[in-house]
RNA sequence: GCCUCGGUAGCUCAGCUCGGCCGGAGCGGCGCCCUCGUAAGGCGCAGGCCGUGGGUUCAAAUCCCACCCGGGGCUCCA
């Protein structure tokens, strides 16, 4: 028997006259059944054999629908067209008998047998609104649900330890795999990480961070925007700015120069349109003056172009080019998740053009290492991997310099392989950052590319007074800052959010001096506030009209790192008490030892000044 | 794009089942009392034509229709 299925708005139909001398009597005139499953079938060939069964079937595959769907409304529906090879007729109007029988405890409504009929039809458009199904007797195992595509991307699956020892893992079976087992911190990373690559994938739900965000009044919604494009509050703009001196700090030392290109772009640029392509569906595009313009979904369209442009002599390599932008990528609406994915975000991008693919190796080599350091220092010192991904040539041709690479970071690493080239890039590192939730974001990524220097005409003069095409490397150090901040916030909840916690340099208030009785004891506390500020410690003072237990209760929520209470003891011995939110007890300790202890935890890191004023009482309140 | 849930005060939400006696609470804000000692002190005040537009009705936050916007899921992406 052959179905087709087709969840609707509405089904109207009516018959008009006998198609054959055994129809079934009918007279009933019009019928409109809304909200249904229509079921198309047709008796075939053989299914007489088993009728019973095949029935039973039918019956097991349209109760599967309608659960998915939602409904209960079932129209049964017989058309012979659907197969080449029809049942006889008695059986064929004998099963629609039987299947209306079967589903009787349903709202089932059926079409005359044998009749030409006429009808209008209006199906929904998701994804489970139209199927089919083939039963056949004496066939028991059922169809899968969804004939997926199931092209497989990759063919090989490796496991590499933090010494670079080398495990295969098979697709099936990866959860056996003992390396993935260990009672380590580094394993249960890389397991999470190979269970979001190829086993049952991400958890779902909501993303925590969404809350967090919004209770720091770091970045909110904007409702006056496109989905997925956020308004940032100065809290959440210092954190965006402080990431951001910290990377161009990595890229100075690294020996990049900074650019920066356009957002817009013509399409019908050829160069453009190439390295748009990917993106199709993605881009935000219209039309201006005649013009096709896209925003940029990536860096490249805007770093190519620029560095076609450059007369690059064999004396300049590598040449290093940084560029921090903002991409635009129209996702899908249902994609979109809190700052997880968005339509919006800030990317950092470096190119570096080398000689040759030795020459990139070395170079690659270095990007890693600055990868690694700002997982390390930014990110989160435990809780991330690495991950490669590329062809099984260049694996096997290049297998020692990998695990040399992957044994430098530190990290134990996955590595997936395809026979073809998929992407520009022969082979990539993307650095992991792991969820508590078990999710994965991926950070970094260092890309070796042997392909676009030529298709981009990007050369170099060589010694040899000619021309030569560049192998490319690509290296993101932030795919996006939203994603990174995601992880932060989640990251900071790990243990619950008690005393839940930014990095220190990262604080948008790493110090909140409370006096007891703001008239009393606003002297005192402005004078220390401004001894601190000296330091460059981003302090401030909740002059508020409220109890002391009350403002410290808001400098918690507002997690602030250190919480002072000044009060008359602190104005007659120079001892301040200190609440350490870290721990959530308070120490004594005087103002010195407060500064030594904030600049020796931060002082390696940039700093930005409060971006807000320092009292409490002269700020609005930016979300609830 | 599809499915689904939602849109009520600055924020979080209750009220809608069954139309009227419904426009509320907490937080936040403001004011007053208190001059406070480590995660919510007390009292008071101001904030909303209940997403928008239609419809039904003597009467709509509540019922119906359309649209807009947001969350989640699917698909997609990786």
């Amino acid at each position: 028997m052959k179905l087709l299925l087709l969840h609707s708005d509405y089904l109207e139909v009516e018959a008009r006259e006998k198609a054959v001398d055994s129809a079934e009597d009918y007279d009933e005139g019009k019928k409109r059944v809304e909200e249904c499953l229509v079921v198309f079938n047709a008796l075939e060939e053989g299914d007489e054999k088993d009728l019973d069964y095949v029935i039973e079937k039918a019956d097991e595959e349209i109760r599967d629908i309608l659960d998915q769907v939602n409904t209960d409304k079932v129209v049964i529906y017989p058309w012979v067209h659907l197969t080449s090879k029809p049942g006889n007729l008695d059986d064929a109007m004998r099963s629609q008998k039987l299947l209306e029988e079967k589903l009787s405890d349903l709202e089932v409504t059926r079409t005359p047998f044998g009749w030409y009929k006429e009808f209008e039809i209006h199906v929904k458009g998701h994804p489970l609104s139209e199927l089919s199904r083939e039963i056949r007797p004496g066939e028991d195992d059922k169809k899968p649900a969804k004939e997926r595509e199931g092209e497989e991307e990759f063919s090989r699956f490796i496991i590499l330890d933090e010494e670079g020892n080398e495990y295969e893992v098979d697709k099936h079976k990866w959860k056996e795999s003992d390396i993935l087992n260990e009672d380590t911190r580094n394993s249960e990373n890389l397991k999470n990480l190979v269970r979001c690559e190829i086993g049952e994938g991400e958890e779902k739900g909501k993303p925590p961070h969404i809350e967090i965000m919004r209770d720091l009044e770091l970045v909110d919604y904007c409702d006056v925007s496109d989905a997925g494009h956020f308004k940032w509050h100065p809290k959440g703009v210092l954190l965006k700015e402080l990431i951001l001196d910290y990377q161009d700090e990595l890229v100075k030392e690294y020996g990049a120069f900074k650019i920066e290109n356009p957002l817009l772009y013509r399409l019908n640029d050829e160069r453009i349109n190439q390295l748009i392509g990917e993106f199709q569906e993605k881009i935000y595009n219209w039309e201006e003056d005649g013009e096709k313009l896209a925003m940029r979904p990536a860096s490249d369209p805007g770093q190519f172009p620029y560095a076609q442009n450059l007369s690059i002599s064999y004396k300049h390599l590598p040449l290093k080019q940084y560029e921090e932008t903002s991409c635009f990528r129209k996702e899908q609406r249902g994609e979109l998740s809190g700052l997880r994915r968005v339509r919006n975000f800030t990317m950092t991008d470096t190119h570096t053009f080398t000689a040759n693919e030795e020459r990139a190796k070395k170079e690659f080599q270095e990007l890693c290492d600055i990868c690694k350091d700002l997982m390390n220092s930014i990110i989160s010192k435990g809780d991330w991997v690495l991950e490669w991904e590329g062809t099984v040539d260049y694996w096997k041709e290049n297998k020692d310099w990998i695990k040399k690479v992957t044994r430098k970071m530190g990290k134990p690493a996955f590595i997936q392989l395809s026979e073809e080239r998929s992407h520009y890039y022969s082979m990539k590192a993307d650095f992991e950052a792991i969820h508590p939730s078990g999710i994965e974001t991926q950070v970094s990524t260092v890309q070796m590319d042997l392909v676009n220097g030529e298709r981009f005409d990007i050369t170099y003069t060589g010694e040899d007074n000619r021309e030569h095409p560049c192998t490319i490397l690509h290296c993101s150090t932030f795919g996006s800052i939203e994603r990174t901040l995601t992880f932060l916030l989640e990251d900071a909840v790990r243990n619950g959010k008690m005393n839940a916690t930014l990095p220190l340099w990262l604080s948008p208030i790493q110090v909140r001096i409370i006096p007891v009785s703001p008239e009393k004891h606003m002297k005192y506390s402005e004078e220390l506030a401004e001894k601190l500020e000296e330091e460059r410690i981003r302090v401030d003072i909740d002059d508020r009209n409220e109890s002391v237990g009350r403002r410290i209760r808001r400098s918690e929520s507002e997690w602030v790192p250190y919480t002072l209470v000044v009060g008359d003891d602190e104005l007659e011995d120079d001892t301040l008490s200190v609440r350490r939110r870290e721990t959530g007890k308070e120490v004594d300790m005087e103002a010195e030892e407060l500064t030594e202890e904030v600049k020796e935890k931060i002082k390696d890191y940039p700093f930005r000044p409060l971006p807000l004023p320092q009292k409490l009482s002269e700020r609005p309140k930016f979300i609830g």
